[in-house]
DNA sequence: ATGAGCTGGGAAAGCGCTATCTCGAATTGC
DNA sequence: GCAATTCGAGATAGCGCTTTCCCAGCTCAT
């Protein structure tokens, strides 16, 4: 062989059944003695299998007990893009709490794309996942047209146990963060700090939650009787980008008496922080900016940036939780959310 | 049955066995045109196959065909934070690469404790992954005294692949970044524009990425004759709090002359940034900042970060490409970095 | 003593697959 | 026209486990 090493063998991993072996018992007792079964062994017997385990180096075959069994210890996850603050903070919550559950967690990216959403949940389906969470917002109107709500159903009649993150599209268990309601909150908050005149960047047309938190800021308006026009809604990508370009626009078309942007996420108002100053104008000052899901970054960011706290590694928890079973949890609603006034929304003079 | 939905009937999921019956062929011939093995199969019981599949809405359970194959599709991937941007950056791009290879990753996070990684990677073990990567620096000296290396040795023992990111403690593939002369060249550059006094905000003694940048940091300034006074080393957290300590404690003990910071990474560098400020001194202005890795964040801070790019996301892709096989990449050697300079190091008057 | 009732180890039947092996039928060569 | 191949479907032996099921050896009440 050409394999450089010394003592490099390519040794099978040791089997269940070589420990038994190695411990002169049954390979029942050894399997007995490794899990804890319901069924007791003798101690003398379960000291031997323990030790020939240790000795063999023994790590037991997760896909050959998912067999065995009938069931896994797996949880699926899909994101949308997991270098993203918002998703990266979610996955953190549901991997800390899986952990806790000792589950192991498979992880997945989207890239906001519906079709591949659909062909990864098909994938994962196969792991049989004892929950499948999915987190971020579907379009509003389903281009795969309820196929993914099928294969979900049918995973459940499965067995498995599905979550939604923020996305009450179908008729599953889902955690709700109240968008609306949250920005409705900011939008009361940055009226009773002077301002009048708003605009919005937001995702484009057909994002659920981007949807929700416009209709909620402009709820939030209306009960100070302030009108929000369409011309003032900037449509753009979900992202930093997507913000940086949307508020450009909106600069370059001219402002219009224009106090304050409300960018439909965090992400989006730190692109829209930047494009602020890249126009030459001071946020905070010449232009107010607030954000929604206070990910970790936007305290940091000059100025600091007023938005919405989400308590994201808390819905990642919350999500897997209720997967598990915790109906107190189900009967909760919507998880609360909170406004953070920072400095770039100073109040008005 | 206490289930009350209409129809909830629970379905344990189509077996292979079902599909075959439903399309009248063998067990074997049904493996065989699910999955295209070597042996052809007469097209049209090919697609009563697929039919019959679709129409139980089929889907093969991955642990099943593990066991039988004696291999899985599955990548372990060991981080230390997922919403450390650093971290969610790599997963990101391993992420990525294993979909183009059709490859499941599994993620899971060590919370930088040794104890946990090595209690990690025996879990994950279990998986039989097919790869497993670590990313994220440990101790350079290891409390749990070479357990770790011995339990990654014997998984490849057994056919596993190991890829280190940034850790070249054993003998595994690593996928090395050059800490050492990227922070060397950030030096030089500061140096060039005009700054002399420095100090830095690293983490505890003991994690390798933040010595070495240290070293040659020390390195750079060192060819041009400037020393680094030890008083003038800050250890804290490798974390934004961190930063934001180690700077703060730097200010108030009194700057005597310092006229820069380089901090080990940028989470640390954002911290710095803000503290620096909440010290009522102005970054960039009164005192520069420099960070490392160059984490999508930074260039939206203020003033923009200085840093060392490291391109995180191509680290990950490039670690399981190299778990893979593709030996071009051994060969390739470190990843290599390039200063990014920023508004918060400007050139000294 | 005796038989009913526990204990707890071992044999063996799966779990849902893949891959080898078997073997009849169709194809080919001379 | 008949043996020698080739082809490809089906039976079956695993893969590494768990979990019945069986049964020998006990204890204990009668």
């Amino acid at each position: 062989m050409t394999d450089g090493g010394i003592q490099t063998s390519r040794n099978a991993p040791a089997t269940l059944h070589d420990v038994a072996r190695e411990a002169g018992v049954s390979l029942a007792t050894a399997s007995r003695s490794l899990n804890g079964s319901t069924r007791k062994v003798n101690e003398e017997y379960r000291q031997r299998v323990l030790e020939a385990a240790a000795r063999l180096d023994y790590s037991p075959n997760l896909s050959a007990q998912a067999v065995a069994r009938g069931t896994t210890t797996t949880v699926a996850l899909l994101v949308a893009d997991i270098a993203d603050p918002y998703f990266s903070s979610i996955a953190a919550g549901v991997v800390a709490e899986a952990d806790t559950e000792r589950l192991i967690v498979t992880m997945a990216a989207t890239e906001r794309d519906p079709d591949r959403e659909l062909e990864l949940v098909r994938t994962l389906r196969g792991q049989r996942p004892r929950v499948m969470i999915l987190a971020g917002s579907r379009p509003t109107t389903d281009p795969t047209d309820g196929a993914l709500g099928e294969e979900l159903a049918a995973y459940e009649r499965a067995g498995g146990r599905v979550v939604l993150i923020s996305r009450n599209e179908y008729d599953f268990r889902t955690v709700l963060l109240d968008n609306r309601v949250g920005a409705a909150a900011l939008a009361r908050e940055l009226v009773g700090l002077g301002y009048r005149r708003f605009a919005v960047v937001t995702a484009r047309e057909g994002l659920r939650t981007a949807a929700d938190r416009l209709a909620g800021f402009r709820d939030g308006l209306a009960e100070a009787g302030i009108d929000l026009a369409d011309d003032d809604v900037i449509r753009a990508d979900f992202t930093r980008d997507g913000g940086y370009d949307g508020t450009t626009t909106l600069i370059e078309r001219g402002l219009h008496g224009v106090e304050a942007i409300f960018a439909a996420n965090d992400v989006m108002a730190v692109g829209a922080l930047s494009a602020v100053r890249d126009a030459g104008l001071t946020p905070g000052v010449d232009l107010a900016v607030a954000g929604f899901d206070d990910v970790p970054t936007v305290r940091d960011v000059t100025p600091p940036l007023t938005t919405v706290r989400v308590p994201l590694e808390e819905i990642g928890r919350r999500a897997l939780r209720l997967a598990l079973g915790d109906e107190d949890l189900a009967a909760e609603g919507a998880v609360a959310t909170e406004v953070v006034l920072r400095e770039s929304t100073p109040r008005r003079a």
